[in-house]
RNA sequence: GGAGAGAUGGCAGAGUGGUUGAAUGCGGCGGUCUUGAAAACCGUUAAGGAUGUAAGUCCUUCCGGGGUUCGAAUCCCUGUCUCUCCGCCA
């Protein structure tokens, strides 16, 4: 959620930012109905303070005997009024409210302005020593290798499930498993990050919090009976870890690692990219989440992606890294990079991680503060956070660019002492 | 799933209709004392909002919502959550 005050102070830049996120330009509505909200709250105060100082002298009244019947009408009055009042000041309040949980972050000076991601812009890449994107063999995609191999099995999770609800099986389920455990030991030891091992079914505030509600409702999975939702990103129970809550300044930065499966409806987007692992309704990820001093959080997001990156490197699996531009970054972001491994058979790149800055938007809406020293006054903190990364977008980069002319899997070398075997025949 | 109990400030815990935004304790912060520290003592310590250049003034908030009343932390209804016991269960 956006700061009233901010917009109210700034209509302008909103409005600017609006406009370059593709968003509708409802900073007039906003002000206008936010003054119609004070002029309430003026004349309702009034009254209050009526009301409070009659009750205060009431008792006084009472003991030294004198007639309260007269005070007693008048308040009745005035209480009337201000139920009245109170009425109508709720509603102006969840209609601003309403827009406002409806409204994207804008984004930071510092991303590139532009419509689609045709405009995103390539900040670095990274190639493993030797690589060459023209293979002299002919490359089998993830899907060849995986029923080649009998490490992924798209047809029997469709049986169990539907489609795109993957079955890993055999040396697929284990190699799987070691990509997630290396992945979370690294992030351990060397930077620094807590692990959780959050809920993967939440509740519709903890939605709200990180702001998937109400702006993505229809891509998310809801069980109605008990009104939860399973998590789209390991994001939305780790950042609700601490909503609500006034945080030590001295404990900032907070960082947590947690892997969870994810699960998204993906409505609409049959037929397009939905081929073996390249779109799925369940897919397993590993979570960088940050809670960090508001001065900081840009630094932070810079470190964010290149702990994501080691784990690329360590992998040696190629890579870019793409700055988003505004017309491509989600409702709540204000700086967002993609990071994007090669797919030998597609012949392009996957996204296999985006890590974000949301500045104070999640941490207003999800109330999550911490103390500042300095001013003794509570301040929202800024909430990042990246994939670090999603499995199954990265395991098509693993297993085609780490095939042999044979169609053989050498698994790569930091993943060997997590699997146990060497190479997927 | 059945039965019962409860939800108050950073925490613990009083408070059953009228200066109660809330006793007391702990914790935090500032000070006195001390070579330093501890102890002791004194003081201080909620959030949000409106208004104002500011100092300040005012309003709201004792789990959420509704009601009774001139007036509600306190009474009534309702929702949510937590805890205890029983049942079931990986």
């Amino acid at each position: 959620m956006l700061d009233m005050k901010f917009i109210r102070e700034n209509p302008e830049i909103v409005r600017q930012g609006l406009l370059n996120k593709n968003s509708a330009d409802v900073v007039d509505e906003i002000l206008s109905i936010d003054e119609e909200r004070r002029a309430l709250i003026l004349k309702t105060d009034e009254l209050k303070a009526k009301r409070n100082q009659a009750s205060a002298q009431i008792p006084m009244m009472k003991k030294s005997g004198q007639d309260t019947a007269p005070v007693l009408a008048e308040m009745k009055s005035v209480s009337d009024q201000i139920t009245q009042l109170d009425i109508q000041l709720r509603e102006i309040e969840d209609k601003l409210e309403d827009i406002l949980r409806h409204t994207p972050n804008i984004a930071h000076s510092s991303v590139p302005v532009g419509k689609t991601a045709e405009e995103n812009v390539e900040s670095r890449r990274w190639l493993p020593n030797g690589f060459n994107f023209q293979n002299d063999f002919k490359v089998l995609d993830h899907i060849e290798l995986g029923k080649k191999l009998k490490i992924l099995d798209f047809e029997r999770g469709t049986k169990i499930s539907g489609s795109g609800f993957p079955l890993y099986t055999a040396k697929g389920a284990t190699l799987e498993r070691a990509l997630i455990n290396y992945m979370l030991d690294y992030h351990l030891q060397h930077h620094g990050y807590s692990e959780v091992m959050p809920p993967i079914l939440v509740n519709r505030k903890s939605m709200e919090g990180t702001g998937q509600i109400p702006k993505m409702e229809e891509d998310m999975y809801f069980i109605e009976k008990d009104g939860l939702y399973p998590i789209p990103t390991a994001e939305v129970p780790i950042t609700n870890i601490h909503r609500d809550e006034i945080l030590n300044e001295k404990d900032l930065p907070i960082k947590y690692v947690g892997y969870s499966p994810c699960f998204r409806r993906e409505a609409g987007s049959y037929g397009k990219e939905s081929k073996g692992f390249l779109r799925v309704h369940q897919f397993n990820k590993v979570e960088m989440v940050k809670f960090v001093k508001p001065e900081t959080s840009f630094d932070e997001l810079e470190k964010l992606v290149v702990d994501a990156e080691d784990i690329l490197q360590a992998l040696n699996v190629p890579y870019r890294i793409l700055l988003l531009c505004t017309g491509d970054l989600s409702f709540s972001a204000a700086k967002c990079y993609d990071i994007e491994t090669w797919s030998p058979a597609e012949n392009r790149w996957l996204e296999a991680s985006s890590c974000s800055n949301f500045e104070a938007f999640q941490a207003r809406r999800a109330n999550i503060r911490f103390r500042n020293e300095a001013t003794k006054k509570p301040e929202f903190v800024h909430t990042l956070n990246g994939s670090g990364l999603a499995t199954s977008r990265l395991m098509v980069s693993i297993l085609e660019n780490c095939q042999t002319p044979e169609g053989k899997i050498i698994v790569p070398k930091v993943l060997q002492k997590y699997t146990r075997f060497e190479i997927i025949d």
